[in-house]
DNA sequence: ACTCAAAATTGTTCCGAACACTTCTGTAGG
DNA sequence: CCTACAGAAGTGTTCGGAACAATTTTGAGT
């Protein structure tokens, strides 16, 4: 049973859709809470709860007494709103997507350099094993699970907290729009690059665990941006 | 005049604390709202305006009929959460800290090197610019600001928004303990390397570009942790 | 034209109630 | 004895209204 979505979650979305899709200015005062909460039909409370995750993500800026202001997502939000604008209503940016993947390549291939000086042994075995279970999952789905599952371990490898946290806000596209990044594990020839780099990386080769991942990061990229296109 | 916190703002952060400092275990239950509110003495609505806050941090999940639940921040957590474990009641953890600094270079490197071949005229022409003042600044508050303009041409030169919004959770902390971060432009011989970097990228030259960053963020790297140290 | 107090506007917090969903519990039926 | 189901209990969700606090605007008085 489908649990019907929450009030305060509907007017996140509204908003959330407003600012990003550029129907207010940086700066241009929002209507007032309970304007709004009379406009959507629903309780002040539920406003501000959808305004709070808002402030959270830096979107909108409240002041007591004053009104509340949207603010330049560009220049104040963090990574959590790429979501956002990734999948806006005017569908996928495709713009966006390509900026999310070249990032991707990169921070993995650091992430490989690093692992390959830092990683333990038990990183290096579960690389390997996972490096060889990919090419043989059954379908997309478990492809998808385990090349993630394979990066999670990589960039958990690096021994860097930051890209760790970085991964999860991407992790959240990935697995909340599977059917979009399906193309991440659909093209041939990968199978041989994850080897590639849990060797290097088991080998402790930090330039050609970086290499291999960005042959493979690239490859999954390429793939991707050609199913989408 | 200092306008007096927020009560739903002072729950968030007691909660916050609570949960990145350990006090729950992963998939725990959190006490009820109601019993948040009675504890803490407040309203139940600020209870939730500050757990929507949580939820859109990843940091609890929240299901309707049943108890709330930490989820592991290192699991779930996005970016920018990496403020609340840098500044923990603990006071700041060097282990981030190092990371941060880390991931920042590496990326900040990726830049240069991406920004080398995208740049625009203008944007080449302030870089040279700011390389320029950011050795002329007054004090260290103003060449903080410059350092970080500096930075903020560069990554936006880079022509890629992801890492555009990765700076974005990054000048946060920049900015909110500037006192913190003023190592980073205390190093003598920065000056030179902003003009190295300011100029290879002008002259788009990737790989000098890129290793002119990363000499620079590693000079002020060093400079940080040992003023922090 | 300027100053300052009052009014209007807007966000903030509180309270109490009703509703919706999940889990627990105890009873009836097998 | 065990299962299945209805009810009770527990918890999050939404609502309506009220009072409070901070800012902005207004207007009277100088």
């Amino acid at each position: 049973m489908a649990t019907r979505a929450l009030v305060s979650d509907r007017v996140f979305g509204e908003l959330c859709e407003s600012i990003l899709g550029g129907r207010y200015e940086p700066g241009e005062k929002l209507p007032t809470q309970r304007t709004l909460a009379a406009e959507l039909g629903v309780n002040m409370a539920s406003v501000r709860e959808a305004v709070k995750r808002l402030e959270q993500l830096e979107l909108v800026e409240v002041r007591h007494g004053d009104a509340m202001r949207v603010r330049d997502w560009r220049e104040h939000g963090g990574l959590d709103v790429i979501g956002h604008v990734l999948f806006s209503a005017a569908g996928l940016d495709r713009s966006t997507l390509a900026a999310l993947l070249e990032a991707r390549r990169l921070m993995l291939a650091e992430c490989a350099r690093l692992a390959a000086g830092r990683r333990s042994a038990g990183q290096a075995r579960r690389l390997a094993e996972l490096a060889e279970r990919v090419p043989k999952a059954d379908d997309a789905a478990a492809a998808q699970a385990l090349d993630f599952a394979f990066m999670t371990e990589l960039v958990e490898a690096s021994g860097n907290v930051v890209f760790v946290l970085i991964l999860n806000s991407i992790r959240r596209l990935y697995f909340d729009h599977a059917d979009l990044f399906e193309g991440v594990v659909a093209e041939p020839g990968l199978a041989p690059l994850y080897r590639r780099a849990a060797a290097a990386i088991e080998a402790g080769a930090p330039a050609r665990a970086a290499g291999a991942l960005a042959d493979l990061a690239a490859l999954q990229e390429r793939g991707l941006l050609e199913a989408t296109g």
